[in-house]
DNA sequence: GTAACCGGTTACCAAAGAGAAACTAGTATG
DNA sequence: CATACTAGTTTCTCTTTGGTAACCGGTTAC
């Protein structure tokens, strides 16, 4: 199913190459918060976010775990990190265009807990 | 984007139910090795899955990880368990239709890691 | 002056993750 | 009799992850 750019031919990858091209985004995305950091920044994109209102709204992320995940991902290039002059001084995080890209991930991933917290609800009715 | 079942009528999810719904998946789908196996055996559904075939083909993967994440990917009802009568005895191991429903999950990130890989080769070269 | 806000960092600690290697037990092969 | 295959389990160890809480400097509001 999925293509593979292979010195410019494209082809289907086998099972070995997807599997190693798994371990590649999970490496980059994997982790307990990194999806739910980039989604809730593309859910935000129109407004303007600080670290606190993020810490606030991303239900028991850790100060600790917040920055660590935010400097990992912006050296990946999938946010950005951009110091105001403002007082008391702010710091406004904004999804990037590349971030941008893992959209089709994590909106897989809302509808696939979605549909499986309607089905565990089911189970548990009969 | 995601659709939520609203005691019968669909509705937008909100960014704090998407989360929810993301936090679900990455609770059932998430570590180092169980997206792997999904996929693994969905690009298998067709042959004959035994525990050494996995731990040969699935690269990095221990005898004990994947002991571990199977247990757990058929407590979810992702996978099925069958223990053969064959002679040394066997175990087939396959995906169930509800672990089918992963499938886009899993191709949305062998797509990313396959685009991932080709801009950092890219990003190299210049 | 004191409390509260911002954006973190640091130290401490517990739990989980994960690799290596040894081991179990039954069967079969040479 | 020794080796190898099946499918794991167990033990040991190290590393990573992740939570709590204290703390930092600077600013602002009361």
């Amino acid at each position: 199913m999925a293509k593979i750019n292979d010195n410019g031919v494209l082809r289907e990858a086998n099972c070995s190459e997807e599997l190693m091209a798994m371990r590649d985004s999970l490496d980059v995305l994997g982790g307990k918060w990194k999806l739910m950091i980039l989604r809730f920044l593309t859910n935000r994109t129109h407004q303007v976010i600080h670290f606190k209102k993020m810490q606030r709204e991303i239900d028991g992320i850790s100060a600790k775990m917040l920055s660590k995940e935010l400097k990992e991902l912006e050296t990946n290039l999938l946010i950005t990190r951009a110091e105001q002059n403002t007082k008391p001084a702010t710091v406004v995080y904004a999804i990037t265009e590349y971030g941008k890209s893992v959209l089709p991930v994590t909106e897989t991933l809302v509808n696939w807990g979605l549909a499986h917290r309607e089905k565990i609800i089911e189970s548990l009715n009969k």
